[in-house]
DNA sequence: CATGAATGAGGCTTCATTCAT
DNA sequence: GATGAATGAAGCCTCATTCAT
């Protein structure tokens, strides 16, 4: 709908993603979306309502994606696309990836997401599932999350722990894990 | 030495992981640790400081611990024993591991801990980079790589993403995949 | 503007310059103007910023008077004139005096002050020269530190220095010197 | 008596000088003066009390010198002299003269000190009394007063107001008008 | 003489949120 | 839709001072 809107929204998850959710002050995200208080408030009704709204729609956006890519033949190959798909996200939007780990994380934010997360969590796996039912019928379950934690994992370490991190070592070794 | 800070970096500690840093007052800290204000910053420069402290000392122990354990003969059995080690803490000390999961996330407490945080990964990686040197020597770093991640994404997933993980599956999973 | 903006300086000023400077709260302020705290930060972005929002009307007021008081003629008498007025404000406005030798003086008030303080000092000496140009070309400048220094002294010695001080005495002894 | 009684007094008149008297933590004294709390509340009751004997100490200092210079004959080279001397003291000694200005004009410190300022101004006044005596026994009284104004103003204009300051301008003025 | 752990009041500032316009 | 003045609770931290050792 409104510009407005979209602009807070934006600005707001580009704050939250660079200094987190409770080092981002409402104020701060006026003054860079260029909007008053009043306005912010007009369109949401708190704080956590904007955090909301803006984890909502990043899994709208995670699904609709998901579900484009999944007209493909071949079922491997799918696997090896969503892995290049995801490790080529991770490298281009690092902030964007660290805010979605981060607000899932934290006691607070966590708490507020609850309903969310576990709604993302339902959709991904059903997703993955998908996938590795053509692949191994039997264990696809296990498989599924397995191969959620090994992503998890890894965007974890890239982003958080290690400084000089082997991204694309790990990306061919799971390609080629997956890949056959 | 001092009783008093020790009970203070156990309240911290335990508030920390509980409520998120950010979200945990000092003042909070003091009434939990029946301490006041000013003995805290007596025995620690700053909230930040006592968060370093806290995340220091869970390193050394953490290295104090993988440094027992590597008395062992067998490879393969050392990296399952370790396996169950890590899930058997996981189950025990949820809290714990959200809060270091937490704190390495966060970009405000992760900036704060930067150098210890670098600290720990290079620690940790060592330690088990020396385990997989002997299962297969020529690919232990990437393998060490591929372990850690698997751990931490099971964690990750475990702590903040699934409502019903299925914990012991996936402890069975990688330790069939590493001992064979 | 605003008239709580006005009274929380007219209030902070009447609180500086009994209290001093670091001894004058926030809150002390805040109870006094019938104003919130954040509305005092919404104001001014900090305890400093009041500060030197103080000085630099003050400053502006001065200059404001200065130029009002230069139309007339005979300089021996503009520089009579001129002292009466300041003696008046002395024996009137004391404590406001005070709080501008307060914060001239004192290291960390001064720090905050120093561009103001300096802008001020420019602005007062080119007024006091201008007046004295016209009596005595030759050694105006040096007059016109003299004359401010004996200005500056008395209002020194009489404010803080000696408890029973002949401020009139002092005030027709310039009288006589400057108009001769 | 005691070294360290000596040292804490050094040190804090130092830190009062640079940093002020409120800006001036006893915590900051002790690490400077390489002593514990408990010491120097061992030997000065209070802040106040540490403040009080520094400028009580002070004041002795300058009686003791006032008295050794006044052994000399002609009153008008005295007076000479006591210029040169106290403008070279503002020169070599700036942060001391302003720490002096300083906790007289303050209300807080000037509170604190009130009877001791009463007895130094008393006896300055009295000594540059017996000075003028000697020049001018009529207008003696008057003339200490402006003298002493004279020399407060240019101290004062000196330390916290001009940025540039002719000091010795106003140095050989004073010689001139009191050398005759 | 000497130490430093411990206290608790109070200081400056931030912040989500409301509401009259 | 839009503004920004206003609120008040809460946060981090400082500090003079005390006291057991």
């Amino acid at each position: 709908m409104s510009n407005k809107r979209k602009e807070v929204m934006r600005v707001a998850t580009h704050l939250f993603s660079e200094f987190g959710f409770e080092n981002t002050s409402m104020a701060k995200i006026c003054v860079e979306a260029e909007v008053s208080k009043g306005l912010v408030y007009h369109h949401f009704s708190s704080k956590k309502a904007l955090l909301r709204a803006i984890f909502a729609d990043t899994t709208k956006r995670m699904i609709e994606m998901s579900e484009t890519s999944e007209v493909n033949a071949n079922p491997k190959e799918q696997v090896v696309n969503l892995i290049k798909q995801l490790f080529n996200q991770l490298k281009t939007d690092k902030l964007f990836f660290q805010l979605n780990l981060n607000i899932m994380i934290q006691p607070s934010t966590k708490n507020i997401l609850k309903d969310l997360i576990q709604e993302r969590a339902t959709h991904l796996l059903a997703s993955v599932k998908e996938n590795f039912k053509a692949i191994d019928s039997e264990n696809h379950e296990l498989l599924s999350y397995v191969f959620i934690a090994e992503i998890d994992g890894i965007a974890l370490d890239y982003l958080a722990v290690f400084e000089n991190y082997p991204l694309d070592k790990l990306e061919n070794h799971l390609i080629e894990k997956y890949g056959k």
